[in-house]
DNA sequence: GTGAACCGAAGTGTATACAATTTGCATACT
DNA sequence: AGTATGCAAATTGTATACACTTCGGTTCAC
């Protein structure tokens, strides 16, 4: 079963990784109680539990935000992604067995299906999901909770600082990691992944859009595909 | 300014990983809301809080606990430590300059100092300090956040499969990686942190003692050096 | 006209009230 | 005896009430 407020978190979460609440937006908890149809005691809890998430930033009797982070803490995410990612990738290698390959072909071809026909927010997803499926196939759920925390906060930040290369490029680099992979090219694949990380990074830029957030009209579209394919930021090509 | 619930969090983690309350122990709000002086409500935010921080472990509707990490969980806590410190420890040796290696010297006094005379808590947490001590120089604050919490978690790992060897060896492990930071020997370095690391996992056991906490009488000591010597859980030496 | 002081509306912070759920225990049944 | 049933106490889940802070605009003094 899922709680209440687990739902409102993940609602919140996805509008703000998918860009339907722009950095900066402030998130009045009336309206949002008014809008799930509770109290504003649990939507006060997820928006805590977004805090520490840093989806949104909290001030004091001021009020809860969409997190816009910093070009510098966007680097350092990043940076600590590429720590994580750079051993992990080595520890895989080391391990990989015929399942793991195949799962792993299968995920990039969803991926390439996603890239090339899916919506933004659904490339986002699936390019995100490829590192985090590493961490699950690898067995530490520790390391896939965090590194799927801190794909959430790139979601984020890839947006506000968005990069001009596109998916596919990232679809290609995660091929050709794999193939790095599958070869147990152990120093391959770390340096692979860790150029394709540095990539996305050296590709975050200040060329920000300007916010424009109303919760009331955020949420309640009955068609979700719709819902993205009609905010401006839905077509911007990701790199992750 | 500190706020209320930030209080609570920081009363109770210290609770937690102190050992003042035993993993497992049932946190009821309202004892708690009694303790403090506060309503449930702000209990309920704090602990919330604290379940993601992943020291407390909240079941639906039957309460919140102080979680009992298991020997799996924490074996995979100390492997994400690992790849995240060797590859910051790489990091730090290539950017090292003269103010770092004061500063790590010095702390490596007070570190001393803390093992050969200090409360096992002051132990405790002067050996995890070390380790974000490194982030904060490295000066990524998205690391050492994220160290501080994994850090946390280890010490209440730690103090469930308790080590056998002492804090002294901590502290000469972490003097050997200084000296080879301080020599600019990148490999040395980072071998030396692997092996650290590695040290403190193999040393985790089922050694577990019998819970038996009260939260009525956890807190409300007056001199907080007593309330530490007096429990058990106190005179263990520990590693990190 | 500029700026400071001062309202009032809007919103957050905390406590409390009440509903829903769980749990332990007593009781009844097999 | 052992297991099922049901009730009451304890505890959590959610809503609401109210106090306090912030913010925007208006007035007033200069």
């Amino acid at each position: 079963m899922e709680s209440t407020t687990t739902q409102i978190v993940e609602s919140l979460s996805k509008a703000i990784v998918d860009h339907r609440l722009q950095p900066g937006a402030k998130l009045v908890e009336q309206k949002l109680a008014d809008h799930f149809g509770v109290s504003r005691t649990l939507v006060r809890q997820a928006l805590y539990q977004l805090e520490h998430q840093r989806l949104v930033v909290i001030e004091p009797a001021r009020g809860a935000f969409v997190a816009a982070p910093s070009l510098q803490e966007a680097q350092e995410v990043f940076e600590v992604r590429r720590m994580l990612e750079v051993e992990m990738t080595r520890q895989f290698v080391r391990q990989i067995n015929p399942g793991h390959i195949r799962v792993l072909r299968e995920h990039l071809l969803a991926e390439k299906e996603a890239v090339s026909q899916g919506s933004a927010m659904g490339r986002v997803e699936m390019l995100g999901d490829f590192h985090a499926l590493i961490a699950k196939l690898l067995g530490n759920q520790v390391l896939e909770q965090m590194l799927r925390d801190l794909i959430a906060r790139c979601a984020l930040i890839t947006l506000m600082y968005q990069s001009v290369q596109g998916a596919q490029d990232s679809n290609q680099e995660h091929i050709r990691i794999v193939g790095a992979m599958v070869a147990k090219d152990e120093a391959m694949a770390v340096a692979l992944m860790e150029e394709h990380l540095l990539n996305v990074v050296s590709n975050l830029t200040f060329d920000r859009r300007p916010p424009s957030s109303d919760v009331s009209t955020v949420f309640d579209s009955v068609y979700p595909a719709t819902m993205q394919s009609d905010l401006p930021t839905a077509q911007v090509p990701l790199r992750d």
